[in-house]
DNA sequence: ACGAAGAATGACAACGTTGTCAAATAACTT
DNA sequence: AAGTTATTTGACAACGTTGTCATTCTTCGT
């Protein structure tokens, strides 16, 4: 198998003697071909090396074998995690991964994705915080019957494909975390608040103290944005207040940095006398030093799985479910051990 | 213009009352159309709004339109900023832009490049450090006769497009800002020797020591690997020494990051008692706090560029020229001020 | 065992470009 | 002004698929 040359339908067609129209199901999974010699193409295909040509059935079918992702967060880490994913998903069915980004902050953002969908047809959609929460452009995806996932929604959405994990347990692990290593005075540092996963974490926040019998005057509550300088302010408040917080647990791991780098500069050693957990497990979490506990949630499967439900639904005009729940991990490392 | 529906070239033709041919002969930039045609034609699909339909010219041209960026630096600031410069020159041109990592490590790299040109047929490559240095790489690639730029090469290649920077400059450059402000005793903490950029910063920092009369014995030569944690050893190297350096210079921010972390540890201040700068000018290096002083290269516009010369010449069948220098800047923040 | 209905198959025309090659036109030569 | 040559144009057949629709096989009910 795997030979050069560019095989056509022809070729296979001739081998397995069938017509070219029956290969061309075959490879579509379209439904009436019999299964004895829908194995038989196959076979003949796979000993030949045979791979479709895109481009011309871009051009026959007027599909475009595009699933796009629009995103609003330049978290690279995480961007690189749901185009590994959706790429793995789509190399094998022949479909291209490929990536937007949507600036929600920008009034005309409704208008430059309509002008992106109809300069550059897609077959499938893929979104993601904070965008996987904007009606308007699920509006007018749906509008269009694209079929769509949505990653990490804040509201499910019925007519999309919902992959997501459970934010509020996965916060409240966190929380336990500390909580279990003897910490009784706790900070949680949050996020932007359009990004609803950082209100669901912080009720898990809250709900762990809860659980524990913890004093909730012995908690903090600071207000980030996900950056890390937001980070360093947090610690400052933190430093400021003399609630004497020993563990944090910041929404995200650049907050989570922020927080242990303004600590060093303060002459407080992490984890001896502070310490910290992240979330979403960043390659800088493990490469920072100490190197940060955080929650790692698996986005590339999540974005591979997205993408091959998608493919999918446009296979069969048609979706088996709509909810899937992913599991979470907590790495411990020196911020916390 | 900018209508929608799906224009083709004929109602383009007829409109504007010429023959298909001419049409596409005109938007793939053929000699042998008089000007006042081109002009007609030009003026007739502005008008109209037409868009080329991709997958009906890679059918029938054999060309796959696509400019691949072949790397191994997991870097995603620079991998970033390559694919966006790219991306720019590409859609102005109806080209896709593509990345694909080829992992120099692995000993089957070059089964995997050859498997993936195969497989994925692409007009153009786009080389980055440190596979722009690959010999067996470009070799293959100038056998298919793919057009082809290297970015930052260590050692410039006659047959294909070569955009750099002077690296040894940069490096004389940032040694010398530190000397000026009153530093005497340095260190440089050199990255991977497969990255040639490497050792021609060092270059760089040797003579600006030498131009500025320092000596030799004051100064220090550490070796790291890029990475964060080669930082945090490249510092404690320099505590356990009696050098007494003042002033640090990473060949890239990861390194200086990890330095100026290690030293904050240590209760050293930065940059009060220890100046650090950096190199490359990552999102990072301005998220952390002392911002890092950094040498910023304009690495979107090369990649735009590159991917710009290497459409002209897969358009031209020759290209003009095969050298093209960037200038740099030194981008002043607070670790060394 | 005979239709009727449904499932499986194939012939052939799209799809929107570019390549080839011949025809028409322009630009020189002498 | 005629003969050459170069430039510009266009007709028509690819390119490798899928859509449509007619045809042939199965299966099932009676």
């Amino acid at each position: 198998m795997a030979q050069d040359k560019n095989l056509t339908i022809q070729d296979i067609a001739q081998k397995a003697g069938v017509s070219i129209k029956t290969v061309s199901r075959v490879f579509n999974n379209s439904p009436n071909v019999r299964q004895q010699k829908r194995d038989l193409v196959l076979g003949v295909a796979k000993e030949l090396g045979y791979r479709p040509n895109i481009s011309a059935r871009q051009l026959a079918s007027k599909r475009s074998f595009v699933l796009i992702h629009f995103y609003d967060n330049p978290n690279m880490d995480y961007l690189a995690g749901i185009y590994d994913g959706m790429r793995e998903a789509c190399s094998e069915q022949g479909y291209y991964a490929v990536a937007e980004r949507l600036k929600l902050k920008n009034r005309s953002y409704k208008d430059a994705l309509l002008d992106y969908l109809t300069r550059n047809p897609v077959d499938g959609v893929i979104l993601s915080p904070p965008i996987s929460d904007d009606k308007a452009v699920i509006r007018e995806i749906e509008k269009r019957d694209i079929p769509c996932a949505l990653i990490s929604p804040g509201v499910k959405k019925r007519n999309c494909i919902n992959v997501f994990i459970d934010e509020k347990m996965a916060g409240q692990k966190m929380a336990e975390f500390l909580i279990d290593r003897g910490h009784t005075k706790l900070a949680f540092i949050s996020g932007l608040d359009s990004h609803s996963a950082s209100a669901q974490r912080e009720a898990g926040f809250w709900a762990a103290v809860e659980a524990h019998g913890l004093k909730r005057k012995d908690m903090m509550r600071i207000g980030g944005d996900f950056s890390m300088q937001s980070g360093f302010t947090a610690f400052n408040a933190l430093a400021k207040s003399n609630k004497n917080i020993t563990g944090v647990f910041a929404a995200n791991d650049e907050m989570a940095i922020g927080t242990i780098i303004a600590a060093l500069r303060a002459g407080k050693k992490v984890p001896e006398e502070m310490s910290v957990v992240g979330f979403d497990d960043s390659a800088f979490a493990r490469a920072m030093w100490p190197p940060i506990t955080s929650l790692a949630q698996p986005i590339e499967d999540m974005a591979k799985f997205s993408a091959q439900k998608i493919i999918d639904w446009i296979d069969t005009k048609d979706r088996e479910q709509s909810h899937y729940e992913f599991a979470t991990e907590i790495m411990v490392r020196g911020s916390c051990p």
